[in-house]
DNA sequence: TTTT
DNA sequence: TTTT
């Protein structure tokens, strides 16, 4: 069997904030969706637009730096391969979803009303990139992991009981 | 609104023969499978295979370049943007369809047993690239167009009588 | 001869100005230096960073488009295909030059102090993408092509005459 | 300091077989040049073809994968970032080499003729992936290591005394 | 210096 | 459900 190339590229705005959790086994697990937005001209010169949402789910490290330093309205590069999970309906049809598992992101601007609650800007608001010290900010509060289903696991990590 | 990036680029092998079919407007539409292999181990060591399917369509003069030089089995690079169809089933749930709308595709090599009807290879055995003239190979007989549906169109051709 | 890939994606700031030259067949050339950031930590968790400079080139509308929207300091996805050119220099020595031929690019902020000289936002600073109408907003103001020398075309235009 | 995306892909064929160094750390260092082809017609219909050439360097465990799986001919994809050397050469002058510092390599196929030798297919043939166990093909014979130079090196190692 |  |  041969390796092959499976990548995504996309560049876009946090819908809402991620949701960071916790699988039984202690890794964490964020998921957000992407809004990704397209203009384009018709022949005759008329403007579109469009926007495609992207479910993206990062494991891990990487999953603790998007809860920690992304939010609703922030624009993200994400990068990483596509992956379609299929399972049947209860009406015994086949139903699929596709997201990214994310295996790069970098924070290309924070929401602007970061400031918000505190009055002055959180260090996330200059924060250049996903690398830097997650402990140089006070992470924002982390969202309840209100859990519950069992979908395949993804081949990184081999778990079997992933919290979404 | 601005402009995003949305890419995705994958290798494999056609689980089929590309279908070629037309608009009412004239405009040639290819859709085909590629299955993308992927290894790993474990951390413990263990061998792993996954193969991932990819829904792919093609317009214009890119569709019909693939149902001419591409077969089951052709290795093939593909480049596009990934765009999600939803839509109500009957049961009123909501079900969405990921689909590769391409717009670079390279033939990386095409299926072994290519010569096996005549007995002498066919033109696309040496077939270098995507964008040779097509005239100069007689094309695979075209493949019928027993279409039907009508899902949303793509943008880039404003039409609302998909052939698929 | 088979096509093959050549792609190179980065992200990064301009360094300078975008300067924008004609051709002496009208066609527009606009040229660029990103600076591309990277950190990363050793085994024993140093933190490090480093600085790579990439030389852009632009022709035709995208160049256009380029000089208006972009200055000093803006932050752009540039994606294009690598080309060296080569020469041998006044001591027989053979000379390489990598250069980025951009084919796409999205401007993913404008710098800061655009709104300097006249206290309001040029329009820029609300400029979504690199695909808006030019003629809505005041182009910068064209820098001067003191142009001379005669480096080999790029084989999209089929020009010998380049001015840069 | 951000991070930024810095990537590079492309296909091509081995100019010549890749070669293998040792630094004295006892890193494994591999080196080899790709063509990367490109056809492309003019406004008029001109046919016209273009070879790009690249750098490309791979350290330990992908080095030693590129040694023993490639060859003079191979067809390859290659990821990486493009990197930038820069030193003044003995006229005072700036000089600039880029290559591709490779994170993954996919053999697309390998040279046909690779059975000359023994008059059966190397076990290379059949094998598909840079990811297979090494071990279940003889190697290629290592290649001497002449090894002089001492450039700067890559950041990913910190090593001061590159073979290369 | 590759390949078709 | 994002953003300008």
């Amino acid at each position: 069997m041969s390796k092959d190339l499976n990548k995504v590229q996309l560049t876009g705005r946090l819908g809402a904030d991620p949701e960071l959790r916790q699988t039984p086994q202690g890794h964490s697990v964020t998921t957000f969706r992407v809004a990704s937005n397209r203009s384009w001209r018709t022949a005759e010169g008329e403007a579109h637009e469009d926007t495609e949402w992207f479910r993206v789910v990062a494991w891990n490290k990487l999953a603790d730096i998007c809860a920690q330093w992304m939010m609703k309205g922030s624009r993200v590069y994400v990068e990483g391969r596509l992956q379609t999970r299929q399972w049947e309906d209860q009406d015994g049809q086949t139903r699929y979803l596709s997201e990214v598992l994310a295996n790069d992101i970098i924070i290309l601007d924070t929401r602007r009303d970061q400031t918000a609650a505190s009055g002055e800007p959180v260090a996330a608001s200059t924060a250049p990139a996903a690398t830097l010290p997650a402990a140089t900010v006070p992470a924002r509060p982390a969202r309840a992991a209100k859990v519950a289903a069992l979908p395949r696991g993804t081949n990184t990590f081999d778990e079997e009981d992933l919290p979404f």
